[in-house]
DNA sequence: TCCCTCTTTTAGAATTATTCTAATTTAGTT
DNA sequence: AACTAAATTAGAATAATTCTAAAAGAGGGA
């Protein structure tokens, strides 16, 4: 069933469901740990790493999940993206902490207004230290 | 006086002022292209492409220009920071709009209280496709 | 169920943005 | 004017990601 669902959200988006999809998706589903593609190879050792990445690409484009690319460590990282969430960075510990408790309609809205555009989705990383060493 | 103070921003930040730094940072002062260190090293020819490098990660550091690598040429781009703000992307041609007509201060506070940590920036992307190309 | 076709996967090579190295120059101070 | 730590530089090195072209697999139709 669990399978059943991941078979459903890849081909609600047009993927194919194919065993390497399946175990990446259900890796990202199931890790809060934003992974690098060389971090799900090192779990995923069964799949190359070049489908790795194609698939990593494939996910992303459909909006499955996102890729957050701000780290110091100059290395893509990427997060299921379910529900709508922002990032909030620890700095001292490029720790990231998956947050939902802000709305983002007024934002979408200001932006429509500025742009024209039709809004289509948003990345939003917020930094932060360790209270005690703000300053 | 444009240089004045260009070097007031550079030592303000505890930078030395050399004409490599006064360049690249007027640069990004005074270009809305949000360029690449390629884009700036083919218009700042005499500027060795490794100092571009190394100057653009120390105004990163003390947070007078930030990074945009969202986008899809996978490449980094500047943008002179001088006043916050964040960025409307449209995905049909990867333009970048800069736009400030959003308040952050609900935002810092949510995340906050969702981590205890002393906010100190933010990243915000808003994507968009034309409106008669929504869906 | 069994083809058929198009898509996906794969290993390894290739690419290229970025970083590193070690020697030279420079900014800012004494 | 001299000094010293910091900055610049050319070119080599690195490494994350992409490419290639050959093999395997998914899913639809008969």
């Amino acid at each position: 069933m669990v399978d059943k669902t991941l078979r459903d959200i890849l081909q609600a988006h047009g993927l194919k469901a194919t065993f390497q999809r399946l175990s990446i998706l259900e890796y990202l589903m199931t890790h809060e740990t934003h992974p690098t593609a060389e971090m799900i190879h090192a779990d995923l050792s069964n799949i190359s790493l070049a489908t790795i990445y194609n698939t990593l690409d494939k996910l992303v484009d459909v909006g499955i999940i996102i890729v957050i690319d701000t780290l110091k460590d100059d290395k893509r990282h990427y997060d299921y993206y379910g529900e709508p969430h922002y990032h909030i960075i620890n700095s001292n510990t490029n720790e990231i902490i998956d947050a939902d408790n802000f709305d983002v309609a007024p934002l979408f809205e200001a932006a429509r207004q500025v742009s024209g555009l039709n809004i289509t989705g948003f990345h939003i990383e917020i930094y932060g230290v360790e209270a005690d060493q703000a300053k």
